[in-house]
DNA sequence: ATGTAC
């Protein structure tokens, strides 16, 4: 395919064939030999994203792209309501409002390496993690589930899960309102049930860091981020139910849309009118999933508050807040442009620039903190929402490194090695639930992260706050 | 991502 460079960092695919719109997507030379090599397909994905109905131009992507299901992971796309624009499944992923939750501590590197190994297993005992990973503690009735569903995180903190501040610092408060729990099927409150406070398995972590560098000082200390200072990423999101949410109404669009005249070149791509019943039903299914995403983060949050607390550190010295929740799979109703558009972000997270209503004022003056996760032997960013991300990528920025090797490459890379043994020689504590997971998600696995922050600076999508470096690590 | 093939 045919596209050219328009800007730093930045390259369009003009519309051909089906495409509606013009493509736009955010790399940079390094990340372009990859996009025109392994990577190709994902550009592709980009292509038949906009050929959809009512898709607003751009179609976009992140520096972060990688292959998807029907969607590339990483992509940003904007539909309108009023001309026929519809939601897609695919657009959001299987993982419903997966994200992360960065907790900022008042401990430092010193407070904390004496406790390292205690803290690690304490993690591991008290957060389970893995494939199918249940609470035992913690159960909540269906008629509580159904409550979750329709109010997300501020349900928990009501029942004494968290503190009441917390929520102010979460994305939408912790609640898209508009979820219909009776849109969700009764397998996917089975599946979700036991799984609220679990990690999952995959790329979902839990880490320990430090700040090992600070960019921006005014950014930095508006977030209340200083050197050497503790801090917690939660990376998870809506487990099984958020998985089943997605698979029945795949299901669903598929059989309807040559109904609607929606013409796929992908199944995967299935979509719905969004102001069709079943457009409607999905999307107050997927908020319902997405507060249950939110409600999981928080209950993780007061598990790693408690796990803290076992250790030696009460509320007073561990201090641990939440410095914001950010989700990177959803759907949501924003105004660009002068109009109300839907905006699907796949791998991509919200990264509203300064002076923007939805950021907790503490924050607006110098954007929405932005956080990207690397792999767990290097490091992780926060970076700030820009106002240029507000003109050019519907307020979208990357979500993560982006993987380099297959899953099944990188177990055979890891097959001779001992990666957990490694990253302690390093000062990196891995517990695990299977080492398979461990050699799934070696570091060498994942792009270095830096080369996607770069990107996503060069093209002023996001500008680096700072940077953060892993201590323990709890994987599924 | 995922009761990793209901």
């Amino acid at each position: 395919m045919r596209f050219e460079k328009i800007a730093p960092y930045t390259y369009r695919i003009p519309r051909q064939g089906k495409m509606r719109v013009d493509a736009v997507f955010f790399a940079s030379e390094e990340i372009l030999r990859d996009l025109e090599g392994e990577n190709y397909a994902s550009l592709q994905q980009l292509v038949n994203v906009a050929t959809l109905p009512g898709i607003v131009e751009p179609a976009l992507a992140m520096p972060d792209i990688h292959w998807g299901y029907g969607f590339p992971i990483g992509g940003v796309a904007a539909f309108d309501p009023e001309e026929g624009g519809v939601v897609s499944p695919g657009g959001v992923g299987f993982d419903i409002n997966c994200g992360v939750r960065l907790l900022a501590s008042h401990l430092t590197l010193e407070d904390l390496l004496p406790r390292q190994k205690e803290l690690a297993d304490t993690l591991y005992r008290l957060i389970p993690s893995g494939v199918g990973s249940e609470r035992k503690d913690v159960r909540f009735s269906k008629k509580e589930l159904k409550e979750i569903l329709k109010e997300g995180a501020g349900w928990l903190i009501r029942r004494g899960f968290g503190y009441p501040e917390d929520l102010h610092f979460i994305e939408s408060e912790g609640r898209l309102p508009w979820a219909d729990p009776d849109k969700v099927s009764e397998r996917a409150f089975e599946r979700g049930a036991p799984q609220i406070g679990t990690l999952g398995s995959g790329n979902h972590f839990l880490e320990v860091q430090y700040v090992d560098q600070i960019y921006d000082e005014e950014a930095a200390e508006a977030f209340g981020l200083f050197p050497n200072q503790i801090t917690v990423l939660i990376h998870t999101g809506s487990r099984g139910l958020g998985h089943q949410v997605c698979q029945d109404y795949v299901e669903r669009f598929l059989k309807v849309d040559p109904r609607y005249g929606i013409e796929l070149v992908d199944k995967q791509l299935a979509a719905a009118p969004i102001k069709s019943p079943e457009g409607q039903d999905y999307l107050q299914a997927m908020a319902a999933a997405a507060n249950f995403a939110f409600a999981n983060r928080q209950l993780i949050a007061h598990f790693v508050r408690e796990a803290f607390e076992v250790v030696g550190f009460p509320p007073r010295d561990h201090g641990l807040r939440v410095l914001y929740d950010l989700a990177h799979n959803n759907a949501k109703f924003e105004e660009h442009g002068g109009k109300r558009v839907l905006v699907h972000r796949k791998g991509a997270t919200r990264a509203f620039g300064p002076g923007h209503p939805e950021i907790p004022p503490e924050y607006r003056k110098v954007g929405q903190p932005v956080l990207v996760p690397g792999d767990m032997g290097r490091y992780s960013y926060v970076l700030s929402g820009t106002e240029k991300a507000m003109a050019v990528s519907f307020g979208s920025s990357c979500h993560g490194a982006g993987r380099k090797m297959s899953r099944h490459q990188a177990k055979r890379v890891a097959r001779e090695r001992n990666l957990i043994k490694e990253l302690a020689e390093r000062g990196i504590l891995v517990r695990a639930a299977t080492k398979a997971t461990v050699d799934e998600e070696m570091p060498e696995a994942y792009k270095d992260v830096s080369v996607v922050v770069e990107a996503v600076q060069g093209a002023g999508i996001g500008k680096k706050v700072a940077r953060l470096r892993p201590l323990i690590v709890v994987k599924g």
